[in-house]
DNA sequence: TTATCAAAGATTGCATACAATGTCACGAGA
DNA sequence: TCTCGTGACATTGTATGCAATCTTTGATAA
């Protein structure tokens, strides 16, 4: 398969590799622990290896992918206890990530969000949830330009997002009651101003999750068969 | 000057470049804003400017460099609030961090803590009290390796690096006296067990040096000479 | 004097080619 | 059968060279 980028100009190869190979990380489209090689994503993008491998590396330190030297690259896979955390890391982040863009919540934000949190409930399949719980997430954080912590919160989303999938198909999702009753009163404390609530609210969220995933830990046997 | 780095193995050339920039731009041998070049740096490796280009994407995204597409890259510099927000960031990271390594920080790490903050107050130049400091908050992060904390607790220090350093010129390092105390206080709350009061005080440490920055932006000011 | 433009020079971006390294399969010996 | 080597193959690492782009300089006109 052949994939075209568009805005192919001179200069912005890596990045525009990056870009896709991360959506395509993010999609489903590579397990943990899958292999990567370089010449077939060169092939895919038609150019050479150079700019493949200065998006390997970007995506390393963002912890999607990593690298051997000498030997190759794998997406990156987490254990439970790596998978933790990252959890617990973003219930102390993601308050303060909203702190920062409270007073840019404005009340058409908050519309959004409402909306958001409705469409979630009437999901119909995994994917669009995954989907619309991110763009969630990302209309409060992302109100505001920030130096690292919107960045930062993206990254630390990203890692988790296969073993995210993972639990949601486990689970189903219609028992994702507490889920929606939590984005609800999400919505609900931003709408009364009352930040001190919401920053609370996003923790115990956070926090709640993890302690869930921490009970399945099949889901971190997800691996991919070394043989592809 | 030409730079000859120890294990030059083939395969870890981008990876040996990296660090040693790294530490040159931590020793303030480079300053913020200052333009860097790939041949300067190929020709002071000795090699050709494609592992100094990985080096530089992996120190981009560590934030140490900046890069713009067919222009070039560039030492990271921060503007104020910058800075205040990488220090709010730590100030939630760091008592997490702390948290993690709590069990394995025993007798011979609280002696050595205590040696590093006894020998940070006769420190005689800024330099030799900027390298303990750092000793001191590793000594206390890196007891046990963990996926992520540590390398992010680094990264936020090793960013606002030229910051501390200007403002640890403009106080003088006799007028430290809070800042020891704090080290003091956290050392003795380590000996007691008392893992609440430690992340308290790290938090404060942390807090009170930001109030500290935010009331000099004029640390903010250093910038490279654009002749340079 | 200042602003604008064009051309030369400097620098970065990337494709190619080859070297270094790792992996795997196969066979010999225990 | 199992272990250990050994060779061929697959893959990664990097030097080189050229194309694309940006920057600077100097000249011109307002």
């Amino acid at each position: 398969m052949t994939v075209t980028i568009p805005t192919q100009k001179h200069g912005n190869t890596s990045l525009a590799i990056a870009e896709s190979l991360r959506h395509a990380i993010l999609r489903g489209d590579y397990t943990p622990g899958e292999r990567i090689i370089q010449e077939q994503l060169s092939a895919k993008y038609g150019g050479s290896r150079i700019p493949v491998r200065e998006a390997l590396r970007t995506l390393e330190s963002e912890g999607l992918v990593r690298l051997v030297a000498n030997t190759g690259a794998w997406v990156a896979s987490l254990t439970a206890s790596e998978c933790s955390e990252v959890y617990q890391t973003r219930e102390r982040i993601e308050p303060l990530l909203l702190r920062f863009n409270a007073a840019e919540i404005t009340n058409d934000c908050i519309a959004e969000l409402d909306d958001l949190a409705k469409r979630m409930e009437s999901a119909v399949n995994v994917e669009e949830f995954l989907d619309l719980d991110r763009q969630f997430h990302l209309a409060m954080y992302q109100r505001v330009p920030t130096y690292l912590l919107g960045e930062l919160a993206t990254r630390l989303w990203n890692i988790t997002q296969p073993y995210r999938r993972a639990y949601t198909l486990l689970v189903d999702t219609n028992n994702l009651g507490i889920v929606h009753s939590e984005h609800h009163m999400l919505v609900t404390a931003l709408r009364d101003g009352d930040l001190e609530l919401a920053e609370r609210v996003v923790a115990m969220h956070i926090r709640r999750t993890r302690l869930h995933l921490e009970r399945h830990p099949e889901v971190f046997t997800i691996q991919a068969d070394p043989t592809t």
